[in-house]
RNA sequence: GGGCCGCUAGCUCAUCGGGUAGAGCAGGGGACUUUUAAUCCCAAGGUGCUGGGUUCGAGACCCAGGCGGCCCA
């Protein structure tokens, strides 16, 4: 059987339920319009058939009488699943059903597997993941799901935009992979004979780039870390990095509320929500603690980082908390906010003031011996991002790169590597520079009311399907 | 990595104290001129995840493996 090259589609089925969703029963418009999507329900009474179209819109009826259909036992013959294309007049049904009567029709395309069942769709995930161009048909939420985060992104991109801030795309291949602790996936380049790494982050190409002058830079990066799976974890994912020159981390704060206020409100029509079902209300201004404090509210118990080592170790592990011989002040710290506190915030909360010792790219605290001017914005519980006022003095990002260095020939996979250009761009003069990475998949997660990162991703990475 | 659960027809699920599987939907055939998961009748559809073992006999019990889910680290 063959079918057209092309259907000209004049109308969507959410157009025809909006302009004429609210006919009397038994209605004829005079309204002619062609349709076009796939058959998901077909109910064939003799010599009347009637079906629902569903197109990328939504559904509409379509009703075929056997006496005015042309090819009307084909077209009471087609599969749940085929595509056709309609032409006809807009009318209802007695039942006052909104429907098109099919007064021309061609099949666009058959199905040659039946689709899942019409009532109860597919219930294993992994099959939903595998086959998604099944699931967006048949589960519901999925496309709205998926409309919903290409909403996101293309606000993201005019909120920034509107401020002045440019897009840019920096490499994917990075020969030192940097900007972030994690392990990543390493390639070859087989003309170069070069080792390339998969990014973990763009952090390190974006500040060159404020570097060469380019003042507010942003890139809505898909970066790559060689990790477990999880309902927060896929090994690739996308992240919003952007860094404002002449700007410091209470800038980052500020930009952090105001943007994702701004997505909440364009897409769920409100800052208030309900996620994983309770109140998460994330309208600026959010509240700003630092990390030590928290951790007083949730374990009871003042720490810093002049507390004596052999303390700290004390209090992690009265709290449960692994510890390893090497670890510093910092480490503990940061160890015991991670294990005992971070996952009891619900938040929003922009939780500031991270150790050095575990902040390598970010700037020393104007005020606080030992730490960092950083800040995670905590939403439901979960890290939504990370930013600081970026970290300008060349010999002293060279000292923090070979601390790290030396932890990765201690066995540290995560730890990141000495990055000379990098260095030699810094050494050029970087100016006072917010910088600030955030989540899209988790950011999708929490405006979608998804509770696993899969449910956000079109194609999460899976094992191969033995075929 | 550990614990628990699952894997039976294209899809959703059954069955039993071990006796070589059953329904709904989908697909096929038939009836039906206003249905809405249409309804009704008929026929067809299974290497019960894989490999071992126990047994006269295993989809069911045991062991190992695979894949997935949830929880924990």
């Amino acid at each position: 059987m063959t079918v057209p090259y092309r259907y000209e589609v004049t109308r969507t089925a959410a157009s025809l339920q909006e302009q004429f969703g609210d006919l009397e029963p038994g209605t004829e418009t005079a309204t002619e319009v062609a349709v076009a999507g796939r058959v998901m329900l077909r109910r064939v009474q003799g010599k009347l058939a009637f079906a629902t179209l569903q197109d990328g819109s939504g559904r509409v009826q379509l009703f075929a009488p056997s006496a005015t259909t042309p090819g009307f036992d084909d077209f009471a013959g087609l599969s749940i699943g085929d595509w056709v294309g309609v032409t006809g007049e807009v009318m209802t049904t007695r039942r006052g059903e909104l429907s098109v009567r099919v007064d021309a029709w061609e099949l666009l395309a058959a199905t040659r597997r039946s689709f899942p069942d019409k009532w109860h769709g597919l219930a294993d995930v992994d099959t939903r993941y595998r086959q998604r161009y099944v699931d967006l048909w048949v589960s519901e939420g999925v496309r709205e799901t998926a409309l919903a985060r290409a909403r996101v992104l293309s606000l993201t991109r005019r909120w920034l935009e509107a401020r002045a801030f440019v897009e840019v795309e920096t490499p994917v291949f990075h020969p030192i992979p940097g900007g972030a602790p994690a392990r990543p996936f390493t390639t070859h380049h087989h003309a170069l004979d070069l080792d390339l790494s998969l990014r973990v982050a763009p952090e390190l190409y974006l500040k060159r780039l404020v570097v060469g002058g380019l003042e507010r830079v942003f890139e809505l990066a898909r970066v790559f870390r060689n990790e477990g799976l999880s309902t927060r974890h896929n090994p690739e994912f996308t992240m919003l990095e952007l860094y404002q020159a002449y700007a410091d981390y209470t800038d980052m704060m500020v930009l952090v509320e105001e943007l994702v206020a701004h997505l909440a409100t364009e897409v769920c029509g409100t800052t208030e929500l309900t996620y994983d079902g309770r109140a998460l209300d994330l309208t600026p201004p959010w509240r700003r603690a630092t990390m030590l404090e928290l951790i007083e509210e949730h374990t009871g118990v003042w720490v810093e980082l002049a507390t004596p080592v052999d303390e700290l170790r004390r209090v992690c592990e009265s709290h449960g908390v692994g510890v390893e011989p090497g670890w510093g002040p910092g480490k503990l710290v940061l160890e015991l906010y991670e294990k005992t506190t971070e996952a009891e915030l619900w938040g929003p909360v922009f939780v500031c003031d991270y150790p050095q010792e575990v902040s390598p790219l970010a700037r020393d605290h104007r005020s606080q011996p030992g730490m960092v001017e950083r800040f995670e914005p905590i939403v439901a519980g979960r890290e939504l991002g990370n930013a600081f006022s970026e970290l300008a003095d060349p010999a002293e990002q060279r000292r923090r790169f070979e601390e790290q260095a030396e932890q990765r020939a201690g066995g540290g996979a995560e730890a990141m590597a000495v990055d000379e250009d990098y260095l030699r761009a810094l050494e050029y003069g970087l100016p006072p520079t917010g910088g600030l990475g955030i989540g899209m998949d988790r950011l999708v997660m929490l405006l979608t009311g998804a509770t696993t990162i899969r449910d956000v991703i079109l194609f999460p990475t899976l094992r191969p399907e033995q075929v």
